[in-house]
DNA sequence: CCTGGATTTTAGCCTGTGCTAAATTTGTGT
DNA sequence: ACACAAATTTAGCACAGGCTAAAATCCAGG
């Protein structure tokens, strides 16, 4: 048999508590690629605006971003993705996306949807994923 | 024009932050609901294995519960939920099973969806809600 | 070049939520 | 009655992620 599996083993809950552990990386990412598409560079100033908290937050958690290899940043530089970092951004992007247009496709209307992706994104799983792609694949009139 | 508005108002972010406060209350007043349901009563031991979490963290979680009046409890005693509790606690277990039946609805298999859901659910605003219920009446088939 | 405003960093605080180890209490079976 | 097992509480630790105030740095206009 497998050996002693003290290993806190993947119940409903422990997926929740990891989720939550990321979605600040994936809101953080995606919101880096999105200023420096808009504006060249990403200052530590656009995020706690964004975001709508302080400018300290924001620097303690570009902090913990770099130490994962999320992003790279230099002192009082600005911030930038890694590879990683541009990916994760991306596949963010593109899950938070195709949520808010399901929901919009089930009749929400799009400033609550919008509000409701925000959360309801980070907890999505590839399979429910697909099938919200295929609603709305189906339902594309 | 109204007074200078350094209060904090409401985006999208502070919405998805607020939610997550709560949502460790709503599981566990629905948790709490379901336990006594299936046993009489519940005691600290029966929600760490639930939430899969030590009994010193749940200890401490009902701490708070009690201080914000969700449940009352006497030391070495079980937990009951407050009346305040109780509603909570059946609001949350019926949006639950909403987001879950819904899930299911778009084809999601049900042990992904049980997963899902239990993160997903804290993040649906009441019109969310009602959109999946009315696409569960009209796809009951 | 130098100074003032913008920005970032540091210091220091808080709460929530996780843990282990040890002490305490409860209640049950003999 | 009493010992023992189960449950709870306490003590003490860690980390994430909020905050304000103050210091340091950067850079652009004069
Ligand atoms: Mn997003
Ligand atoms: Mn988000
Ligand atoms: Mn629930
Ligand atoms: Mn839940």
């Amino acid at each position: 048999m497998p050996h002693s599996r003290k290993r806190r083993d993947q119940g409903k809950h422990s997926r929740i508590r990891s989720d939550h552990a990321t979605e600040i990386a994936e809101d953080y990412v995606e919101a880096i690629a999105e200023v420096i598409e808009a504006s060249g560079t990403c200052r530590a100033v656009d995020l706690a605006s964004r975001f709508e908290v302080s400018h300290v937050t924001v620097n303690r958690t570009i902090g913990r971003l770099a130490r994962d290899g999320w992003v790279e940043t230099e002192p009082y530089g600005p911030v930038v993705l890694t590879a990683k970092g541009k990916q994760l951004a991306r596949k963010a992007a593109e899950r938070h996306a195709v949520v808010l247009k399901f929901l919009m496709a089930i009749g929400v209307r799009e400033s609550v949807a919008k509000i409701d992706s925000e959360g309801i994104e980070h907890h999505v799983s590839p399979e429910t994923l697909d099938a919200m792609r295929a609603f709305l694949s189906e339902h594309a009139d």
